[in-house]
DNA sequence: CATGTATTTGCGTATATTGGAATATGGCAT
DNA sequence: ATGCCATATTCCAATATACGCAAATACATG
């Protein structure tokens, strides 16, 4: 799954963060030395002495009844500060609580990541629901559910027939997928600018996403809000669909007041 | 302030980590090349190549224009399902949604961390406060703040000692800070069982927390609430207290139902 | 356009890292 | 309680790797 085995000393760094990936798939429970070893394609020798460094440094706890191996909050603490272009959680947050106080349903920020969407941040409502990305951190293959559509769908042609290439066979995963019918979605979400759907994967859940774009049109983020099929009916609809652009556009002039001008020519938006 | 020279090749994971950690006190703007490598005390050759690495890995980013590095998305992501034993974050949630509801106020979740206390979870009320934790992830040192002194409080005496030997000289920074009035303070904690205080350091906020306990009566974590002292009168408290304690009380027996069983006599409970 | 700083690459050396075997520890069934 | 098995941990020599230094390039600034 995520091997690195690949004869002699191919550095310590990647085999610690394989081990990382690998005791990230574990939940809460943690892992054995043997199996965190095994899933990161480490010899159990080397996960034993890169382990002890990790716990050195607060990245990996261990149980001391069980000797299981789990990620640290030292971990924790460090990635709560890792984040897109200028904080852009914070920047979102007060839109994320307007949203779910207006609307009383959960709101969702959520970013690219490579060929998968993260939940950078998430605001409860009152109603309990499920969705893919799940908590906070949480991923979900570009595609899947709306916040993640509505990225993807805004993507440029090249990058998006990328990712679509990749993730196609991923999405098989997800029951019976149709490319023409995928693909016929993703066009009807730009062409409409929101992604909606009830009733799909997840029953009796529904849910809408606005995408965050900046001057060059690129997609930067996506807002969504997720609730059950009842409340977001074909009357609440345009309601909901108008408050997320509203609170988008808001967030859009506010993340890059000038960069038009600060950016050179020819020269696109950020990294990754 | 995160150093690791010590001449020679001492080991490439714990030079890696000293640059997120660097990367980590840039917040989102990020940081140059020569900055981190001097923050992190290592040469700025070794910090390229082991930036690139970060970057191969997903951990860091960087941006392309200003070749600022920061804190990837990855590592968001990864440190999601990172936390303490059993999910603690998922299983507390539910009740940090009730205070909220209930009290109208945000709530926290806290948990110890070394020296310090990191926020794990939080759940915001429709009042905008500050808090020293700030965000989801964010640190204090133990003993600032109502939820972070709960903790403390409720450590066993050796290791409250040690905790507050090391933390005195950094309590400095925050003010004039009397040693006799600090474990007047924490004594009082134990002994009523919740930390509360209003008009702190943190002008015109105020806040309570109580401790999670297992059975052992060590702290596995602490719930809070924060507000402003407006909202948190006499009048209020004895209540907020009550349902702050009993939500707690809940989650303790949620958290260990038959670990006393479990657990070897003699042996402490978990790691850290 | 010139100058200074910051970033990136090359290279020899020494060290940290590695896999495998040996040992210690702990769990489990008898 | 005792023995056995699986897992975790330590030891060791070979070697590839990461290090620092120094040169070269890109960048920003005056």
């Amino acid at each position: 799954m995520d091997d690195v085995s690949g004869e002699g000393p191919s550095g310590s760094l990647p085999r610690a963060v394989a081990l990382l990936r690998a005791l990230a798939t574990s939940g809460g429970e943690g892992m054995r030395l043997t199996n965190a070893a095994a899933t990161a394609g480490v010899t159990p020798a080397s996960a034993h002495r890169l382990l002890r460094m990790l716990i050195d440094e607060g990245l990996v706890e261990q149980d001391v009844r069980n000797k299981h191996y789990r990620l640290g909050i030292e971990l924790f603490s460090l990635a709560a500060r890792a984040g897109s272009p200028g904080n852009l959680r914070d920047v979102c947050r007060p839109a994320l609580l307007r949203l779910s106080a207006a609307l009383g349903d959960t709101a969702f920020l959520l970013v690219r990541s490579g060929y998968d969407a993260v939940c950078l941040d998430r605001c409860e409502g009152p109603v309990p629901i499920r969705s893919f990305t799940g908590d906070i951190g949480g991923k979900v293959i570009l595609g899947v559910g709306q916040g993640s559509m509505a990225i993807l769908a805004h993507l440029p042609e090249a990058e998006r027939e990328e990712v679509i290439r990749f993730n196609l066979p991923r999405l098989l995963n997800f029951g019976p997928f149709d490319e023409v019918f995928f693909r016929k979605g993703i066009e009807q979400v730009r062409e409409s600018g929101y992604a909606a759907r009830g009733s799909g994967l997840l029953p009796g859940m529904a849910g809408v996403a606005v995408p965050i774009l900046d001057r060059e049109g690129r997609p930067l983020a996506a807002i969504s809000i997720g609730t059950t099929v009842e409340r977001l009916n074909a009357e609440r609809m345009p309601t909901v669909v108008q408050v997320l652009r509203r609170e988008a556009d808001a967030l859009a002039a506010k993340i890059n007041p000038f960069d038009a001008a600060l950016r050179r020519p020819g020269q696109h938006a950020v990294s990754y």
